[in-house]
RNA sequence: CGGGCCGUAGCGCAGCUUGGUAGCGCGCUUGACUGGGGGUCAAGAGGUCGCGGGUUCGAAUCCCGCCGGCCCGACCA
């Protein structure tokens, strides 16, 4: 392609409403340009990355026995009101009505829809199946943000397999897994397979996949030592053993005026402790319940683990109204001692604890000399609390690290929720109908493009790894005009066009220094640099983008070189 | 959905406090010089000041309403 002829409007500045350096860069380069929140236009440079990310996903897919589908985005609302997300999902679903007044919603992911195509398999024998397609999604994100990274319209590749048992789905859970792997490690960087919460997808295992980036929105726990990684939503870790008073002794009720927080009491004077000596009582509403959750004072919760370990839809903080109607007291006097009309569910870390403190139910009171087993109603003992950097890694007890990711994938093993419902049978050996068991597996596409820049980039722009680079190599032409210097490049180029590779040629009649920040600033791999002092030595520039390195290389061997170069580095 | 900020030329911004009919840089067009890291000079083009209403002789500027965007939080298969 010749770059005069080109749309790629690139920018000088930073667009004004940017944050991200994924949503600066691929603005900048002219990759794409916002429409709405959270709805982006993608150029002709944004395109070609994106028509190269999803090959390499759809050469992933057909590795492990994927076929290719197509299936719609306008959907029955009827068909979401029977697998029951029509009235799970709530606003994040996009819904109209057509002429007649029926119900439609748009696409927010295809487990609905080919589970209906699914239910044409017959027999045990048809299966395993792994079905995919490359397809938009619709979300009325709450909050769009970053760029093309949390956007409300978007492409996304998802399959999904189709087996008679459990045992099926583990190795069709598994193919995914580690055809994720691969797709990721071809795009550039290496993902972090992590353990996560299915939330509304219903199902009992899910993986997502993390880029490590502080433009993520989504912590994890990793463990460098010995591999374990979760979604803090999910991670668990060690703690070391508390040290507490050997007797129980009795409760005491004590003033506390003023003290309203974990950290007012720990220090407050006149019978304060620290915060792992306290109990810290939060309220919350699930369903006609009360609940108190129950965590160590300097503990966090984790509300994702509430909300999947009390099979509720649904749970929210109580308002300060419902927390006095329940117990009396308002929020920073709280405590479950002698509490019989709400349900205590106790963090696994206040297991066993002697001589602790917590609110009395009084305004202004605490009790101290509080011992967990003895004084305390648990329904439950839960893991509920988030993880902290440096706490004990779960499997090997090695210190934890906690950072910030961008999920660029999620595979969910989803069993039976969707073939139940809809219908979707096959007969076993006997010939009794059994429903299929399912797995969905997910990967945003344009997602994965932002993290790529996130991943790949420096103070000059964007750094494309070969196999997804919109263009494998630019030839720069520095001075046009000089017919000498234009044929040459125009050789190199047409050798590199016969090679097969991804070129462009900078003909524009543009300043060296405009071409050199243009080419950087949309990342081309490598740039052949042909100008009439080389020229009239014979030479051309030969230069990678990733780390600068550059040498001369001879006219003659110039398209050759690039060319090995690009094909060296595809996969 | 709550809180904060912002809509003026393609992009980045000033002007608004104190009303008088819009300006700067970059980019764009034409010409000349220049040609290995966003060059110089000259001449130009380009704006319903987000939308609607109100106040006023007069509104980018003041008032009311709406729309849109960004950030923080809640939310997120």
């Amino acid at each position: 392609m010749r770059w005069s002829t080109s749309f790629i409007p690139t920018l000088r500045d930073d667009p004004a409403d940017a944050e991200a350096v994924s949503h600066k860069l691929l603005v900048r380069g002219g990759f794409v340009r916002q429409l709405m929140a959270g709805v982006y236009s993608l150029l002709p440079l944004g395109l070609r990355v994106k028509a190269k990310i999803e090959g390499i996903a759809r050469d992933e897919m057909k590795r492990i026995g994927g076929q290719e589908f197509l299936l719609p985005i306008l959907h029955p609302g009827e068909l979401w009101k029977r697998s029951g997300r029509w009235d799970q999902i709530g606003d994040e679903l996009f819904r109209l009505q057509d002429r007649r007044g029926s119900d439609v919603a748009l696409a927010m992911t295809h487990e609905e829809v080919f589970t209906v195509v699914a239910g044409e398999l017959r027999s045990y024998k048809q299966l395993p199946q792994v079905w995919f397609h490359i397809q938009t999604k619709l979300r009325d994100e709450a909050r769009p943000k970053s760029g093309i990274l949390r956007v409300r319209e978007f492409t996304m590749k998802d399959s999904y397999s189709f087996d008679r048992d459990d045992a099926g789905l583990d190795a069709a859970f598994d193919n995914h897994l580690n055809a994720y792997r691969r797709f990721f490690r071809r795009c550039g960087f290496e993902a972090i397979a992590v353990e996560a919460s299915s939330g509304v997808m219903g199902g009992n295992q899910s993986v997502e996949f993390m880029l490590a980036s502080e433009a993520g929105e989504d912590w994890i726990a990793s463990c460098a030592a010995c591999g374990y990684a979760a979604n803090l939503e999910k991670a668990s870790s060690t703690l070391p053993a508390p040290e507490d008073p050997e007797s129980a002794g009795v409760i005491e009720k004590f003033a506390t005026p003023d003290v309203h927080t974990i950290s007012e009491l720990a220090n407050f004077a006149d019978g304060g402790v620290p915060a792992e000596r306290q109990i810290k009582t939060l309220v919350y509403r699930a369903g006609n319940e009360t609940l108190l959750v129950l965590l160590r004072g300097d503990h966090t919760l984790a509300e994702q683990k509430l909300l999947d370990s009390v099979e509720a839809t649904e749970v929210r903080p109580a308002s300060e109204k419902e927390i006095r109607a329940a117990l009396g007291a308002s929020p920073g006097s709280l405590g479950a001692v002698g509490v019989t009309n709400c349900i205590a569910i106790v963090d696994e870390a206040l297991r066993g604890r002697r001589g602790m403190v917590t609110g009395a139910n009084e305004d202004g009171y605490h009790l101290r000399g509080v011992d967990v087993d003895r004084d305390i109603e648990a329904r439950a003992f839960m893991d509920l609390r988030e993880v902290s950097d440096g706490e004990g890694c779960p499997v090997c007890e090695a210190p934890i690290a906690v950072f910030k990711t961008i999920e660029v994938g999620h595979i969910f093993k989803l069993g039976t929720k969707y073939s139940a419902a809809l219908g979707a049978k096959v007969l076993d050996e006997n010939g009794s109908p059994v429903p299929i068991v399912m797995g969905s597996y997910g990967i945003g596409i344009e997602r994965t493009m932002a993290a790529v820049v996130e991943a790949s980039h420096d103070e000059a722009g964007i750094s494309w790894p070969v196999n997804i680079a919109p263009f494998e190599a630019v030839v720069t032409v520095l001075n046009p005009k000089d017919v000498k210097v234009s044929e040459t490049a125009e050789h190199i180029y047409e050798d590199l066009v016969a090679a097969g590779i991804d070129v462009l040629i900078d003909d524009r009649h543009e300043r060296p220094g405009v071409k050199f920040k243009d080419a950087e600033l949309i990342g081309i791999p490598y740039r052949i640099t042909v100008g009439p002092k080389g020229v009239e030595n014979g030479v051309v520039e030969f230069m990678r983008r990733r780390d600068g390195e550059s040498r001369e290389v001879e006219i003659a061997r110039a398209a050759e070189t690039a060319a090995e170069a690009v094909l060296e580095e595809r996969s």
